[in-house]
Formats: structure tokens, sequence, C-alpha cells
DNA sequence: TCAAGTGTATTAAACTTTTAAGACATTAAG
DNA sequence: CTTAATGTCTTAAAAGTTTAATACACTTGA
């Protein structure tokens, strides 16, 4: 399970774990019944407080994204059902908007960004375990 | 001048105005010489308190975006980016990558994704004053 | 039973963000 | 000059975030 926090805006690194997990539930990469990486070894990996994660799992919990399971794991939720295409597809569009006007901040016109798209692209389907 | 502070995610309110103002210098809707609404009344009509703004514009001259005129008010700065093309360069394949990392889990392909950025882009070149 | 791993909880401290009230020098307009 | 508006600064307090060190009850597997 790859987890990135990436993010430099200042947002809360729970707040990061929890789009992270509900994107992953969106896009079908975390299915219901699935265990989630323990609180622990989850913060282990991001180099992060275990209650940090903690705080980003009970949230998710009080969203009825994931089901903790006194004593063993916490697992994906049934009712999680992913995200309709159009919910995708508007968060997917927040991302774009975003990346075409740092691009073009930053003097990138469309088709150099484009291009650079495929490379990383390339790079990182070299990688892709299916 | 229209500004609106919608993220959910915790993101704090000066990094918002930041962006906000970013987004509009880089859409061309704020332009070089162009008049900032000033601290106060910009935080008068967010409902925030005016240190708020005030960290965001003092952020944002350190970025080289705005020139506060001491007395009159800030005005938007002449001249792009003072970053090198390497490090324009570094910056924007680190956004590409995250995009494409959260296309791919939400499902869509790198053709999808340029298909719906030429149609980003094209939406924003009709508001361009150009 | 025992040990390890699990989610959960408490308490405390450090840090960041936001609000608040006020002050200052500068600029523009009357 | 006077007045009002500007950006900037100080001090303080409140709120939110993160880390830290524990502790507890529960589950699993040996």
């Amino acid at each position: 399970m790859e987890f990135h926090l990436a993010s430099d805006d200042g947002t809360p690194i729970y707040r990061q774990i929890m789009t992270q997990v509900q994107h992953m539930i969106a896009s079908g990469r975390l299915r219901p019944g699935d265990q989630m990486p323990s609180v622990r070894a989850l913060a282990s990996q991001l180099l992060v407080n275990p209650n940090t994660v903690g705080r980003a799992y009970k949230d998710l919990e009080a969203m009825g994204l994931i089901e903790p399971r006194q004593g063993s794991g916490t697992i994906v939720a049934e009712g999680g059902s992913p995200l309709a295409r159009s919910e995708k597809r508007r968060i997917i569009i927040g991302r774009i908007d975003a990346l075409l006007v740092e691009a073009r901040q930053l003097g990138f016109s469309i088709e150099e960004v484009k291009n650079l798209m495929d490379k990383r692209d390339a790079a990182m389907g070299t990688k892709r375990t299916a």
C-alpha cells in the first residue's frame, strides 16, 4: 500500500491521509473488506506519530468509510461504494486546473506539459504491477 | 475582485489566499501594475483578520509576485517568476507526477487526462484578456 | 497460557495558525 | 496642514496540529 505525503500548502497530515484513503476507496484500489495498514505500521511508513494516523482513522470511521476491529486491524467498510464517475471526474478536473495554472505561471506551454506527462508516465509505467 | 475560501481540508486561510492570487496572476485576471485589494478591504470581504491577509501578502511579496507601496496600496509585480528554468522544470514535474498518480488511482488513462487538459485549457483561454 | 499486534485513550509539551487590539510611518486627497 | 487610507509591526491570547510516552482491553497465533 503506497502512501505519499507531498502537499506543501500547509494541509494537516491527518487530512492528507484521509484524502488518500478516500481516493483509494473511490478508485477501487481499496475495496470493502480489505485490511487497512495498522495505525502503527502506517505511522512508521510515513515517519509520523501514531496518534496522527489514529486521528485520520477515527475521522474516516466517523464518515463510515472504514471499520475498526478491536484487537485485529481496521477494514474498509461495506457501504463505502466507489465514487461515481462524475465525482471522480470532478476531482481530477480540479487537479488538472491547478496544474494548468501552475504551468502557465511557470512559463510552460500545454504542449510542453503534455510531453513531460508522457515521459513521466513512461518512467512510472515500468514499475507498474499489472 | 472575487475571492472565495472554500477548501474544507484544513488548508490555512493565508495559504488559500496565496493560491488564489497566484492563480489570478497566472490566468491574467491580475496583471502587472494592477492594484491589489487592500489588506483591510480583503480581510473585511473574507470575514477574516487583517493580519491573516497581511501574512499572505508578505509571503507573496517574498515570492516576488506583488509589491507593497508604503502609504498607497499593493500592486502586482512586473516581470515573471525569478526562478531558473531548471527550477521551474523541477517544480512542474513534481506536479505532473502527483497528477499522474492521482489519475491512475481514480481510473483515468493518460489519454483521458490529456484530453481533459485540452478542454480545460481551452475553457481558461476564453477568459484571457490577452 | 503467553506474547505480539491491534485500536483506543490519556496527558503533556511544542509548534503553527488565527484572532485581537493597537501603534507607527507613509501616501494621497481635501 | 488635516484627514483618511495604506502596509507594517508588536503583543497577546485562543485554537488547532503534531509529537511524545504511556497505558488499557481486545484478538490472534504459537
